[in-house]
DNA sequence: TCACAGCCATCCAATTATGGATGACTTCAT
DNA sequence: ATGAAGTCATCCATAATTGGATGGCTGTGA
């Protein structure tokens, strides 16, 4: 006959809840689908397994008898739940995270230190670049995107928006005329083979015979020559609060309007397949848990 | 966590059958589905259960850990089926017994008559032989065993003891000296693969250099050979006095003390998974009974 | 008497799951 | 060395399932 297993679950829930409406809310599945799936099973059956009334679903007789052993299936689900948590209580091992350099290294890196001190047992590879990787293919557990994924298999856990801001040294912002536009600044961009970030297209965008007074292609090198004097930078907002004690403490934000479009995201971003596995969901909370902070500080 | 009954279902049926497509053919299902769902209970779980070779798959120890709880609910499940289909709660199906030989023949075998008489849905399956079986894994429904189970999965519901003695055929017994010793005795003995048998052991620590007169792998044979004046066996006495009109009808006791150790136990064992099944405890209970008749007897 | 809130059953567009085809791999027999 | 047979994983057209909308019913309170 080959009853389905999970048939027996819904029949157990609409005897705990007393209802076909209530057990569809408990498990989270339409009412339709409830009355749908008990009525096959009853036909499955061959009897009727609910009294149906307008207060609720009340067993008959042929359900009192599939009771107990619905029971006992769900005390060893419940068993094999328990063993599973057991197994994997602890999460542990190497969760690999690609993000764009500065996010790497102003965000992730001192993530790194957080989960560390709590978790010693997980360990976090930081994959600073801005290639997207192929998380179906396991180059990475968790990816920070600045473009929302549009595979199928890719689930797009949170994201964290961001104004884009131009900040530079106070002693550069000091030597500026009076309302400086952008095409008044010494830029600091991005070399090769971060050419094509997008910060670089929209300063080509927004200002004519575009030319970078400075490009590197380390992060910690262009945060260097703007405290330097050199020129300013476009950064998220949110960034220049959070790392108040890092390094882009002692930047001077431009009050200059970058237009309505100057808005930033980051996605978190896994592979749906890695999405319960016990480490990288620790390491997707944490994650998580910064980004409301850095939504509270914008 | 909720994991769902069917994948549990599906989990092990590839365990049972050795490989994905062999649940899959088992349960008509697709193999590409079966592969599919496998992953996901495994990405739920968040670890592999199964390792996949060429030539099937092999549990891992986190699909070791998760078995026994996906064994009970197919058990339970079927119970439900069983439930469904007579409408009465008639325990009905195969119960398997493990046995060593001489129980098994001398016990068990006429017991499954019994039982078939007044329960013709149950069927029994007697496993003869001395190896344990694993209770856990479903080798056995119930064993009888010499030896008390220290497994903490394991219940002992029942057990009989019973003095060990020496038995001939009158004729041989009537050309003995008078109040002969073991070493004037000619043995009879287990041969391999049981040749490590309790009784062949204390043979060897009884009688220096000690030798048996004629070894068999069959119980019966042994009994056909006892009784054929070969020589002498060592036997539980109860089943002696049971088997009044089995093989060992005719057969002779002799008066020799073998010692304050030599005593016999027989254990009812099962595993607790089993333990409440109808058709297992319907069973049980016959064998209790039997223990019970054999206890009198003594 | 009437309105409301809860229930269940049905319809059908949207979503999800399935499985045939396929490719890659390993093992075994010739 | 080679072909056959088994395994597993992936793709994607097709089939199956889901659940929002809806209607009908009952019980309850104003």
């Amino acid at each position: 006959m080959n009853l389905r297993w999970d048939d027996l679950k819904l029949f157990l829930a609409v005897h705990e809840q007393g209802s076909l409406s209530g057990a569809a809310r408990l498990l989270k599945l339409g009412q339709p689908t409830l009355s749908r799936r008990i009525a096959e099973l009853e036909a499955m059956v061959g009897e009727a397994l609910f009294e149906r009334q307008s207060q609720g679903a009340i067993l008959t007789a042929a359900g009192q008898k599939l009771l107990p052993a619905a029971q006992s299936m769900a005390e060893w689900a419940n068993e094999a739940e328990l063993n599973v948590k057991k197994q994997t209580y602890l999460p542990e091992g190497k969760v690999r995270i690609a993000a764009p350099p500065g996010i790497a290294y102003e965000v992730v890196a001192p993530l790194a230190a957080k989960i560390r001190r709590k978790h010693p047992q997980i360990q976090i590879e930081v994959l600073s670049g801005v290639e997207t990787l192929n998380l179906g293919r396991g180059e990475a557990d968790l990816s920070l995107r600045t473009q929302k994924p549009n595979d199928v298999d890719l689930v797009c856990i949170d994201d964290v928006s961001s104004a884009m801001r131009v900040y530079t040294s106070k002693a550069y912002a000091a030597q500026l005329p009076p309302h400086p536009g952008l095409a008044d600044l010494d830029w600091i961009c991005w070399a090769a083979p971060y050419a094509e970030l997008r910060t670089n297209q929209e300063l080509s965008a927004l200002i004519p015979n575009f030319k970078a007074a400075f490009t590197s292609d380390d992060y910690i090198v262009q945060v260097a020559a703007c405290k330097a004097g050199v020129g300013a930078m476009i950064l998220p907002q949110v960034l220049h609060h959070y790392a108040g004690l890092r390094e882009l403490h002692g930047l001077h934000e431009l009050d200059i309007d970058l237009g309505p479009d100057a808005v930033g995201s980051l996605y978190l971003v896994c592979h749906k397949r890695h999405r319960y596995l016990p480490k990288v969901q620790l390491v997707m909370d944490y994650i998580s848990r910064e980004f409301d902070s850095l939504r509270q500080d914008a």
